[in-house]
DNA sequence: TATCGATGTGTACGCTCGTCCATATGGGAT
DNA sequence: ATCCCATATGGACGAGCGTACACATCGATA
């Protein structure tokens, strides 16, 4: 009963709800666990998310957006003359070496996403973004493989355990492009 | 209390496990779910796989060896004059053909196999079973390249819901062979 | 045939979970 | 100043869960 008046609780929850994924993983997450994190009590988790793929839409949307800053932070992919596979492997090698919450956290989307329809727009809309931004500097269809590329190593990298190799990114990568 | 004297209990437990997840997902097995599917009492599951990611072990690893035999029955990858990445594309094609449980269930694995230990083995053993078959017509980094961009290729059939296009692997594989 | 260990069975315990709801509170519209 | 409703609270409910355990059964071995 300290906050009776918390404009921003629901923001806080969502906060908390990144930080138990990230933690715990998505079969973590629940009304309750979030609770305890954002030190909220249950009920009001449960009033500002009727469902728990409310919240994991809510949570994972956000954390798509952090991705996306990085990309805008580099400024990658602006310049039409950089070298556009090594633009994308030095990309995703500061995603990599960054807090890898993120970067698990992306990949528990993509699994989530395989068996909850609610989360396929949000799994799709952070690979279709980046294949967009991909675009501008090459083909849709060259793009699309990028992506898929870059996807299958980050897998590689995070289920193995291996050094994130950019030098080997950058190579393959470039294979790709015609 | 119908089947006292039963041989081959713990290989339907196992079947029982992939139909399990195949049908409900990963998140959906469970002891008395797969004791349930399978017909057989609770106590029965608990005996055979003391500790679910043991059961979970069993299964996922069973289903590898589908994948396994589709590559061998089909005779892929064996005749070194063959168009590489043709072969593989089709080999996915047929893959994606089939029965989607066992895709699905191969990327839930993938996937899960991120925030459980017991699964890394299990799924590097998958993957790299594949990229060593590939290495024996290409060199191992194209071989780790070509595997990792049919990952992301299947992802992103599975997740978007695209048709797979047979034709457009064909094309980004061949590019990434050297 | 007697015995033993492997296998099968049923149940119970304690836990977490999603969901729901009656009630309390207070900011902002009127 | 008053009232309304979005917000906040804490508890209750039933379900499913992993696990453990005592007991039953049976094949194999001696």
């Amino acid at each position: 009963m300290v906050r009776r008046y918390d404009p921003d609780r629901r923001q806080r929850i969502i906060d908390a709800a990144i930080r138990v994924v990230g933690a715990k993983g998505i079969g973590g997450l629940s009304h309750r666990s979030v609770a305890a994190e954002a030190d909220v009590p249950l009920g009001s988790t449960t009033y500002h998310f009727k469902t728990l793929d409310e919240l994991m839409v809510a949570a994972l949307r956000q954390a798509n957006e952090g991705f996306a800053k990085l990309v805008v932070a580099r400024g990658a992919l602006d310049d039409p003359e950089s070298d556009l596979a090594a633009e994308l492997a030095g990309l995703t090698g500061e995603w990599l070496a960054g807090d890898r919450t993120g970067v698990e956290l992306e990949y528990e989307l993509y699994l989530a996403a395989l068996r909850r329809p609610a989360l396929r727009p949000v799994a799709a809309e952070w690979c279709q973004a980046l294949a967009e931004r991909v675009a501008h500097r090459t083909d849709p269809v060259t793009a699309r493989a990028l992506v898929a590329l870059l996807d299958g190593i980050c897998l590689q990298v995070l289920l193995t355990g291996a050094e994130y190799d950019e030098e080997y990114a950058r190579d393959v990568l470039a294979r790709v492009i015609p």
